[in-house]
DNA sequence: GGGATATATTGACATTCGTGGATATGAAGT
DNA sequence: ACTTCATATCCACGAATGTCAATATATCCC
C-alpha cells in the first residue's frame, strides 16, 4: 500500500474521527425520512451555527452527505458512501452488533 | 447517541486516520506469520525511528495491535480489533471488494 | 426594496498532532 | 562491566484542527 493511497483512506477516516461529526452523521440516520434539516444540529451536538457548518462542510467534502435545499432551509442526508461507512464503523465498534441486527438496539 | 460514545469510537477512528499508521498495519496484516519487526517499518514508511515507535505506541493504545518481545527484537501483529478495523476499513473503502473476496485483489 | 431568517465564510485563538534530533532504557553478547 | 544494537522517551517545532464571535451571503415574505 502506498503512501497517496493510505493517505486518502486516511482522510476518509479523519473526516469520522471526530465525536460532533459522529453525533451529527447518527442523527442524520435516524432522522425521519432520512434527512434533517441543518438547523436541527446545535442543540444536540451543543456546538454553535458556524460549527456546525463547518462541520457539515468537512462531510459533504468527504463525501459521506450529500445536501439539499428546500426554501430557505438545507437538509442533509447519508450518502450512499456514508451509509457503508457508518456501517463499517458499526461494524468495528461492536462486531456482534451485526449478528443481531434484527435486535432492536439503539445507541 | 450522546457525546462520551461518540467521542470513544472518534478516538478508535482517529488511530486509524493517519497515512502512515495505515501503511503500517497494512505492512503487519502482510507479513509472513502475522508478524514483524518493528526494524521493518522505518524504511517502507520513509519515517525516523522515533516516529515509527510513536505510530505503533498509538496502534498499541488504541488496542489494533499487539506487542512481543523476541530477544532483542519487538514483534508486532494485528489484536482481534485490528483485524476487525482492517476489515471494516476494506469494506468502508471499497463495497465492491467484500463481494470478490476470491478474487486475488492486492492494494 | 427592505426586513427577517438560515446558512456560509472569515479571522483569531488554543489545542492537538506528526515529525525528528538527542537521549534514555533495555536486552544480548563478550 | 562494557559495548552494541533495538526500542522508547523527551523536547521542540511547524502544521492541522475544533471552536466561536463577527460578518457575509442567500432566500423568503411583505
Amino acid at each position: 500500500m502506498d503512501f497517496d493511497v493510505a493517505a486518502e483512506i486516511a482522510a476518509s477516516l479523519g473526516a469520522l474521527a471526530d465525536p460532533v461529526r459522529l453525533q451529527m452523521l447518527d442523527l442524520i440516520r435516524r432522522a425521519k425520512g432520512g434527512a434533517i434539516c441543518a438547523c436541527a444540529f446545535t442543540e444536540p451536538v451543543n456546538r454553535s451555527q458556524p460549527t456546525v457548518s463547518h462541520h457539515l462542510k468537512v462531510l459533504l467534502e468527504a463525501g459521506l452527505v450529500s445536501s439539499e435545499r428546500r426554501g430557505r432551509w438545507i437538509w442533509y442526508s447519508l450518502s450512499e458512501r456514508g451509509v457503508a461507512a457508518l456501517g463499517a464503523v458499526d461494524l468495528a465498534v461492536s462486531p456482534a452488533a451485526s449478528a443481531q441486527k434484527h435486535a432492536g438496539g439503539h445507541a
